[in-house]
RNA sequence: UCCCCGAUAGCUCAAUUGGUAGAGCGAGCGGCUGUUAACCGCUAGGUCGUAGGUUCGAGUCCUACUCGGGGAGCCA
């Protein structure tokens, strides 16, 4: 074991060299005379080939009946070999067993959402989450870049808040020396205040909210960086907003490949994307919803559907016939598997056709003051290839610190970012009010505790100015870049309702 | 909070109209010189989520509860 240690990742510099790779057997198949050990080192995967011969008898048999995720150092050559992952493999002289693991829980085969949560901490070394966490990191380095590198100064917000932000329900009240506070929503306020000081300001942490909503868009921990900006328009904003987020689609795009690959990201629609994004003004997205071409777009949504409903059950027939002409046991469960798999989709497929004509209607019914829901936020987002920015929201489903449009006082100065695809909304943001008065004023109106917000009035006492700034979801973020239906994957350790363990 | 679906071996799933619990994978043992979800043979493995009810008889029907999945509302 006097070999080399080196990086899977970076076998192709080393063909032909007696090297050491330190890791874990992520797989492996054993022959009478052969074996291959599938190794995965944290920087890849790499096939390892051990032949039997009269030396290593005793440690071929000792190898061979090494459990999955055992680990290991093993030592050997490195060769081109086109059939193994990666285009190399390792030819094995020698195997040093560092940890022999039994029955280690996750197997290669299918297993269900709710198993793997529960055993997250094991999961992680799963070869999708091992790329999804890959790709969340670069997520996160392009955000912090970006904001570095245009002159914004990174300011720590608390978590333990003294009042709410926004929406006073969706609180986690924590006891703090007898008092009772929260954990934060947004750094949003504070930071409003570092803006005045510095000028351009970003906040990057976690964020809390006790929603009690379960499906695949929420989490009740969940990362967000927010910037702030002092002098500054909304169109200024949206400039900032949109050349942000084409910035971590070409950071991922150029560092982690690789990783979308292994996830199965077509990514030619990411690549399609650059600035300027598409604009719609709240009243516009209404009018969008209204048109021909939202019903026209939902009608050939139905079609296409219920086409892919007519392909499934006519295969469904097919796997049928097949499973009863199978012979062998084994294939009769693997059609019985696509079977149900497909029988799963169809069930999918026939919520999603049930559902087409109800969104229809809301679409057609959308009434101007609503928000907007799930289902226009897809419309409006399908009907683009690439992010849009709906602004100008009405001012009573808003905020009560964003800024009323001068030319229109029914709305505000806000925007959403709707990610194509229906991956939703990745971020908020608005100008906020800076008149003492008006801000004053909104306070009362909805009868917040005006004490609690004295120090955020004196920002607009001393030296006020047009700020405003906007939020990101990282996992949202990383959910669209990577293609993951369910954002429970795009971090380590989901916190959702009722989900705290591991 | 509301609506829909589910819970059977370690995992993924079967079990006809209610009639004494099955398979694959995984695990163990053996065989096979290059496998890509390998393959072949054998072995072990179960309080059918919990509690009650209907019935001669319940995995299957009914009620409640618990847990999970999907969605609505709300949101990043």
């Amino acid at each position: 074991m006097q070999n080399q240690h080196i990086k899977i990742s970076e076998m192709g510099r080393h063909v032909g060299e007696e090297v050491l790779l330190k890791g874990w057997l992520s797989k492996s198949r054993a022959g009478g005379k052969v074996q291959f050990l599938m190794v995965r080192d944290g920087s890849g995967l790499c096939q390892a080939v051990m032949e039997k011969s009269e030396a290593n008898g005793e440690l071929f048999g000792e190898v061979k009946h090494l459990g999955q995720e055992s680990s290991l150092e093993v030592a050997g050559v490195v060769r081109e070999e086109p059939r193994s992952v990666g285009g190399y493999e390792l030819a094995v002289n020698d195997v040093r067993i560092v940890h022999k693991t039994e029955d280690y829980p996750i197997t290669p085969k299918p297993h269900g959402p709710d198993f793997l949560m529960k055993n997250r901490h094991l999961h992680l070394r799963s070869r999708k989450q091992w790329a999804l966490a890959r790709v969340r990191h670069s997520v996160i380095e392009a955000i912090r870049d970006f904001f570095n590198n245009n002159g914004f100064v990174l300011i720590d917000t608390p978590i333990f808040a003294p009042a709410a932000g926004e929406g006073e329900q969706t609180l986690f009240n924590v006891d703090y020396f007898g008092e009772q506070v929260a954990l934060a929503q947004t750094g949003q306020l504070y930071l409003e205040a570092a803006a005045l000081s510095h000028g351009k300001v970003y906040c990057f942490g976690p964020t809390f909210r006790a929603e009690k909503s379960k499906t695949r868009r929420h989490l009740t921990e969940f990362w967000m960086v927010e910037p702030e900006i002092a002098y500054v328009d909304l169109d200024g904003l949206l400039e900032v907003a949109e050349n942000f987020v084409t910035h971590i689609i070409q950071h991922t795009l150029k560092h982690r490949r690789d990783e979308l690959e292994i996830l199965e990201r077509d990514t030619s629609s990411l690549e399609k994307i650059q600035v300027p994004f598409y604009r719609l003004s709240y009243s516009d997205a209404v009018e969008m919803l209204h048109s021909e071409k939202a019903q026209d777009y939902l009608q050939g949504q139905l079609k296409e559907k219920r086409g892919q409903l007519e392909e499934l059950q006519s295969s469904i027939e097919q796997l049928t016939e097949e499973q009863k002409a199978a012979k062998k046991q084994w294939q009769k469960d693997k059609l019985t598997h696509q079977i149900t798999q497909a029988r799963e989709q169809t069930g999918e497929l026939t919520e999603q056709i049930k559902n087409i004509p109800l969104h229809m209607e809301l679409a057609k019914n959308f009434k101007w003051g609503k928000d907007l829901g799930g289902s226009d936020e897809t419309i409006i987002s399908n009907l683009h290839d690439r992010p849009v920015f709906v602004h100008r929201y009405p001012k009573e489903i808003k905020a009560f610190y964003m800024k009323p449009d001068e030319e229109d006082s029914r709305v505000v100065m806000n925007f959403d970012c709707l990610a194509p695809q229906g991956y939703g909304e990745i971020i908020g943001g608005s100008m906020r009010e800076d008149s003492y008065e008006a801000l004053l004023g909104r306070i009362r109106e909805l009868d917040y505790e005006e004490a609690d917000y004295q120090w955020y009035l004196d920002l607009r006492r001393y030296g006020s100015v047009p700020h405003g700034g906007f939020g990101l979801g990282v996992e949202r973020t990383v959910a669209w870049l990577t293609g993951t239906k369910h954002i429970r994957e795009t971090i380590a350790y989901p916190r959702m309702m009722g989900k705290i363990y591991p």
